[in-house]
RNA sequence: GCAGGGGUGGGAGAGUGGUUAAAUCCAGCGGUCUGUAAAAUCGCCGACUUCGGUCUACGCAGGUUCGAAUCCUGCCCCCUGCACCA
């Protein structure tokens, strides 16, 4: 492949925000490209939480690009950023978590991150082998390449500025941490969110004041939640996860809104503009529905994730599910097996009875009633008005999708 | 340390002594409709209940009152400015 081809696979989809940048980037990038050598790409990933979403596997696709041009890739926990509590997709302040919970995280995180990228080709490091040691001096010198009017002039923080809102300097130091990483790593190239560019910005500022050639920075859209407004995120809720179950995962990009259908495509998917192009025609010559699209994209996403054969069985329980209205024949089970009579009530019952996501089916029993008076829970397919005992081998709808089967 | 502002339900934000389990908005949930979309539309949204009620809740602890989210006292926490320090 010629170095137009990969600089074209490279760059494709990118968000700078700037013309300008984009191709200053651009052509940075194919100056490196020309050096035949294999880059040192990387992109950190705070672990704040545990699980990883859609929204995360953006960059690492583009991670997975270079592997498969012969990059060496580094996946980066930010084991010790991630005790600051990166400022950049919140205007609020984040909450620091313990060392425990980031190993923890961090851990989970490289599972799941293989679901996408090459293990064999994959290295995994934490920022706290070298941030950890960094001494006060060193530090303080760090410091000493930025001034504080280049952070209030950054959006967030001029928001929360001029809201009177508190910013800590430790959020400060965020970007100066992770820019500190592409020096130690002599990163070649970074990649992060858009949200990212000015923590990308600033390994620039650092490595070239340790005599690096300064990184390339390759910035990606933002994925949109569920909800099609917000970015997708664990917190909002709006999150489709990279661990979901198959059928779970079509589910939830079935809800995605019709206006996020093409970026899903885009950034989740390696369909070419033309398909995708054409897809879209067909829908405008009612040769194909609008749902048959988002049902592609579903297939395509958990394909890569998955495999094809379990995107197909997702796509068959959607449809037999969701769109024939039957009843699945696998269900959430519980058991009644050594209940005392009196917590043979639906309402006990479903108040006990877990979700896989781990939810309850109601948070209380008064949601149990206020349910049934909504005409919302059924048993074996008819509704019911009133709170009744359940036995062994019943069905209960409760809402539109969840179901539970009672069992010894 | 000083001065000012503030702490209300998942979030935002009303309410300054009684019809207030607490307006309104957002989020969430459910019914109808549908494509687990959007839009419409109707309803729910503290807990427990033998459905008559009972209990808990407006930072925390006391107090005044027949009655407090609302008044008083003490404490805790947050924000802004100033001072101290540099």
């Amino acid at each position: 492949m010629n170095i137009k081809e990969q600089l074209q696979i490279l760059m494709q989809n990118t968000d700078y925000g700037d013309a300008t940048l984009k191709s200053n980037m651009q052509k940075e990038l194919e100056k490196k490209l020309l050096e035949k050598r294999p880059l040192n790409i990387y992109c950190g990933y705070d672990p704040t939480a545990v699980d990883l979403t859609l929204g995360h596997i953006i960059t690492m696709r583009k991670l997975r690009d270079f592997q498969q041009l012969g990059h060496n890739v580094t996946f980066l926990i930010g084991g010790f950023t991630g005790l600051i509590g990166d400022p950049s997709d919140k205007d609020k302040k984040r909450p620091m978590l313990t060392k425990e919970q980031l190993e923890n995280n961090a851990k989970e995180y490289t599972r799941q991150a293989y679901k996408i990228l090459d293990p064999s080709l994959t290295t995994i490091r934490s920022n706290d082998e070298w941030l950890e040691k960094i001494s006060s001096k060193e530090f303080i010198q760090l410091c000493s390449h930025f001034t504080v009017a280049q952070f209030l002039e950054r959006d967030n923080f001029s928001k929360r500025w001029n809201a009177n809102d508190p910013i800590y300097l430790s959020e400060f130091l965020y970007a100066l941490m992770q820019g500190y990483d592409a020096v130690q790593l002599k990163a070649d190239v970074q990649i992060g969110g858009s949200d990212q560019l000015f923590n990308l910005m600033a390994g620039r500022i650092l490595q070239r004041e340790f005599n690096q050639s300064p990184q390339v920075i390759i910035t990606l859209p933002i994925l949109v939640g569920t909800d099609g407004k917000l970015r997708m995120s664990k917190s909002t809720g709006n999150f489709i996860g990279l661990d979901e179950e198959p059928n779970e995962m079509f589910g939830k990009i079935m809800s995605i809104p019709d206006s996020a259908v093409k970026s899903y495509f885009n950034l989740l998917t390696n369909i070419s503009d033309d398909e995708l192009d054409s897809l879209f025609k067909m829908v405008n010559n009612s040769e194909m529905q609008k749902i048959d699209i988002k049902k592609k994209l579903a297939e395509y996403v958990i394909t890569e994730i998955f495999s094809m054969i379990e995107a197909h069985q997702a796509k068959e329980y959607f449809e037999n599910t969701f769109q024939k209205r039957n009843t699945p024949s696998e269900m959430v089970e519980y058991s009644i097996n050594d209940n005392k009579p009196e917590d043979m009530k639906l309402s006990k019952i479903l108040h006990m009875a877990e979700l896989p996501n781990g939810e309850k089916f109601a948070k209380s029993l008064s949601e149990v009633r206020r349910l049934i008076d909504q005409n919302a829970i059924s048993i074996n397919g008819n509704k019911i008005s009133e709170d009744t005992l359940l036995n062994s081998g019943d069905e209960v709808r409760v809402g539109r999708f969840k179901f539970l089967r009672i069992v010894d």
